[in-house]
DNA sequence: CAGCTGACAGATATTGAAATCTGTCAGCTG
DNA sequence: CAGCTGACAGATTTCAATATCTGTCAGCTG
């Protein structure tokens, strides 16, 4: 499609295995369709990337990351954690909601390859969970939230907000009601997390 | 199969499509296999339900009142509103485990009826939020709880708590740690139901 | 005549043969 | 000789022919 006479790179199979996801799908974009995009043959793909898996769990590490980072910003924030805390929930829900009903073709692709890959979805879910134990921990500090173990409640914010950010309950981010839904969550999370 | 001399009710047709589900699964289960196991004609099956899709929503249905019934019965009775409320939430999530745990062919079955019925699985919801804020009332009323609006609350708890009763998370009821993550969750909504 | 049957049209699913893909590697090329 | 090519074996996917299913209804049966 595009014969350069650049070098073939790893980061350059990334950005054309990126594109031809978004053309043919997860489905149809093949390794074949990947070198013929950069004008090369599929055995010199393979020279980068083991497998196809190998490769597809690359594209996913890179795009989760992409999130990990808007996210990391806000967590090393210096504001007072309840209003951080708030703002970073409020981040994920409404990056989440507009990747998924933004391009819900490119979503949904994203969502089998986040099935296919092995560890990048649990070590993302691992970090986001760290940047909420910071913030947690920041408040502990400063006697606004109480928490026995930073960690652990760190892990329970998320997952008692999973509903918003878990692409599993993608439908319905559609749904009218979903916006009071959160803010109901968040009030009820939020004033567990409060001192005594 | 099993010629009856019996007349054919909505409720033999049932049992007998809730039989062929469990046998041939969502995808092969169709409603001449119904009437076979039946010993009548497809046409007869088409008498009481107008459709498939009517007669596989009939199924779900029943499905989902057999949890509902059980939960019903804690939401109603009469001991400490905290008590009451964690037993609800972990009778749900053992319900839930069980069956996903238990039967896995069977569970996946009843996830694409639930996924294919329309109504039903938003009115089950609706049923179960119900229940909960039975329980926040009655806390509320002893001084316990604190809510502005309890049925609010209750979707938010319901909610909060997604990840241990919503199907779309099965695959994680398996994993070890996530006793734990449920118990972290409901400590953490229950001290947000907690009277300041 | 109430309830059931079975043939039918259009829609959907199954099947197996042909095409394509994955992953390897011996050898070509600059 | 480092990097790329392209043919190859076995696995997977596609596609079109074939079979089955859904929903209807005129007529049979008890």
């Amino acid at each position: 499609m595009a014969p350069t006479t650049e070098t073939l790179t790893a980061e350059r199979i990334l950005e054309a295995t990126e594109e031809v996801l978004r053309r043919y799908g997860p489905a149809k974009a093949t390794v074949v369709d990947v070198a013929r995009s950069l004008g090369v043959s599929h055995g010199s793909v393979y020279r980068h990337f083991r497998t196809k898996a190998v490769l597809r769990e690359a594209v996913t590490r890179r795009w989760l990351d992409r999130t990990t980072e808007v996210l990391a910003g806000i967590a090393a924030g210096d504001g007072d954690p309840e209003t951080r805390l708030r703002d970073w929930l409020a981040a994920l829900f409404a990056a989440k909601r507009r990747k998924a009903g933004g391009d819900p073709e490119l979503f949904a692709t994203y969502r089998v390859l986040a099935g296919e890959a092995g560890e990048a979805v649990g070590e993302h879910i691992g970090e986001l969970i760290g940047q909420l134990a910071v913030i947690i921990r920041a408040g502990v500090d400063t006697g606004v939230f109480t928490s026995a173990d930073p960690a652990t409640t760190a892990a329970a914010v998320f997952h008692a907000t999973d509903r918003f950010h878990d692409p599993c309950h993608a439908r319905e981010w559609e749904l009218p009601e979903i916006q009071g839904e959160f803010e109901a969550v968040v009030h009820l999370v939020v004033r567990g997390l409060r001192a005594a």
